[in-house]
DNA sequence: CTGAAAGCGCTTACAG
DNA sequence: CTGAAAGCGCTTACAG
């Protein structure tokens, strides 16, 4: 006859709080997991064990009884950025609250198919959701999966709302309104703007907002002040050469990221400029290097990990509940973080 | 009477994969398990049907039968750095592997009583082992913690062997003995060198290694080329400027971190100074700011998500063998890359 | 409102 | 070398 375990552990289960405080051990689980219909004493009797004991559910079990057994994957670039940090804060803190795993799988960006790879052989290790972080959600080929494979995705900070996938992100298009209202309040007038090429949409939102903000402050459109390249520091670096050598330089430039601004901060310092009175730079993220440069950016914070959160804890929740989840996009909030690289031209005394 | 749940998912399990290999459910989790004392006849016709069904163990279940239910804790401090990035990762693809739960949990490093109360927090809710990232395995009232608690925790790249408790980390020692040999190799005779205040075992390893190199050259010991500061942009820009104001300024300046070398280049830059031609700048750590400044810095590159993989592995093994873990360091490989930011002396045609 | 029974998908500890 | 039994700690689906 087989022999039970040992137990070793000495663990508080269910079956232990039920003991102390004189319930089943389904009463305990009713209370704990907030089910209606518990009577207030034998709830109260339930949480006093509870802390008494100091008891802590199995993660494991309630997963494995739940039947959910739930699995969802992660795709991601490059474990360099600190991007991928902040996707994995947030959605670790929701798949905990929910015990459910998380699979990550990275894909090399330089390779077009890498991606696609990735994300089937995640679909058929057997996740039951996928998360999509940028770039990907704006690549068409990921997006179908979602058809093919009948598997509920969620994009993280696509930059504008996806028709047939459910997202988290800020509102870019209105954080850089904001930003350039802040560069008119201070006194700028020319203002340059790089953007990336078309199919970035986050890009797109920034730029409109951008000229949505010059235009109610009656500034004409001017196509010198656009300057399309790619979102790379070496690009950001032509840019500012471009800028610099108009005819007549913008007396700010807003960057669309934090990388493409800390790189016109560079070249302006090696043309022997002072940044903000020469030149004023603003960001857009918030992203690390925002604060590791000198001086510290002007930008849009938007908090990546708080996105991967809502975004998790939104596919758990409609899978657990097997109901469908809408294809549109949840708005969070963003902050526009004023720091030491904009001068205010209105105060020409304090520089 | 209970009636029994459907079977929604129509999920393949290890029956499922037991019946079609024709053997036991036993003997497919042997099989999958590598246990010894399975014929290669059914080891064979095992693999076949997982391989037909795709079959993947639920690791839920896993966890519970194996009584393991393990979680682990990880404290961290900043969730803007890529370090923490590289940590989670690491630690992930091991939590994974072995169906743990990993609990994260964050502290203010500006509080000094923020993270020991973090630590005692995690310890309470029930955790199995903890992972001390830097600077925290440096700080005695965490490294306490492990005796008071009799909880099993592994410090990652602390820096130099601790004696209490086992970490992982390259031997940060040799890498920069490397680093400045590459150095010395360029031409370069006169270094300038930035390290932290004592406590900090990192820069003191590294502050030995870059010694020995330098002594091994003949070269005099020089304090004047020594700069002590606190691991900051700011004191970076302090470093820098002390630096350049000798008498006879160092032809190149190592910074024992990649941030402390980005702001020198950033000073550099403001003067009007060429790097490398005028002035060659060297890191530690292979940071992102090391490939996003330019020009970009020679460094040296540890992988910190591979120091986390082994580091929780290790953790995971120990608990799970209820085995003591040796209070050793592992050490793992490094990497010298050579960039842009130092210049070749010995070749000035090529500049 | 409450709880005994059955089951989630595995592994442990054996007996054969 | 192989497998039937019991159990890991919960939750589901009921009956009372």
């Amino acid at each position: 006859m087989a022999r039970t375990r040992r137990n070793f552990s000495n663990r508080v289960t269910l079956s232990t709080v039920a003991e102390r405080a004189g319930v089943s051990p389904m009463t305990v689980s009713n209370v704990l997991n907030e089910k209606p219909n518990v009577t207030p004493a034998k709830r109260e009797a339930v949480m006093e064990a509870v802390r008494e004991l100091g008891y802590q559910p199995n993660r494991a079990a309630r997963a494995l009884a739940s039947a959910s057994a739930l699995r969802i994957g992660l795709l991601h670039r490059d474990t360099e950025s600190s991007f991928l940090g902040q996707v994995l804060l947030g959605t670790l803190r929701a798949a905990n609250r929910h015990g459910t795993e998380i699979a990550v799988r990275p894909f090399d960006p330089a390779d077009e198919k890498s991606a696609l790879k990735a994300a089937e052989g995640l679909i058929r290790s057997g996740i039951d959701g996928l998360i999509v972080p940028p770039p990907l959600c704006e690549n068409p080929s990921i997006m179908e999966l979602q058809a093919r494979y009948h598997i509920p995705m969620i994009a993280l900070a696509p930059g504008a709302s996806l028709e047939t996938i459910p997202s988290v992100r800020i509102d870019d298009e209105a954080a850089a309104y904001d930003l350039t209202r802040l560069l008119l309040a201070r006194g700028h007038r020319r203002i340059g703007f790089i953007r990336f090429a078309s199919s970035h949409l986050v890009s797109a939102s920034r730029e409109a907002g951008h000229r949505r903000a010059l235009q109610e402050a009656g500034i004409p459109d001017d196509p010198a002040l656009i300057w399309t390249g790619r979102p790379t520091y070496e690009d950001g670096l032509k840019a500012a050469e471009y800028f610099l050598s108009l005819a007549e330089p913008p007396s700010a430039i807003f960057g669309s990221s934090d990388d493409l601004a800390a790189a016109i901060v560079n070249y302006a310092h090696r043309q022997g400029m002072r940044i903000p009175e020469d030149l004023s730079v603003a960001g857009f993220d918030d992203a690390p290097i925002a604060s590791q440069i000198w001086p510290q950016l002007t930008t849009v914070r938007q908090s990546i990990s708080n996105i991967a959160e809502i975004a998790t804890e939104y596919l758990l929740k409609s899978l657990s509940e097997r109901s469908e989840m809408a294809p549109e996009a949840q708005l969070v909030d963003y902050e526009v973080i004023e720091r030491q690289s904009v001068a205010n031209l209105l105060e020409p005394a304090k520089v």
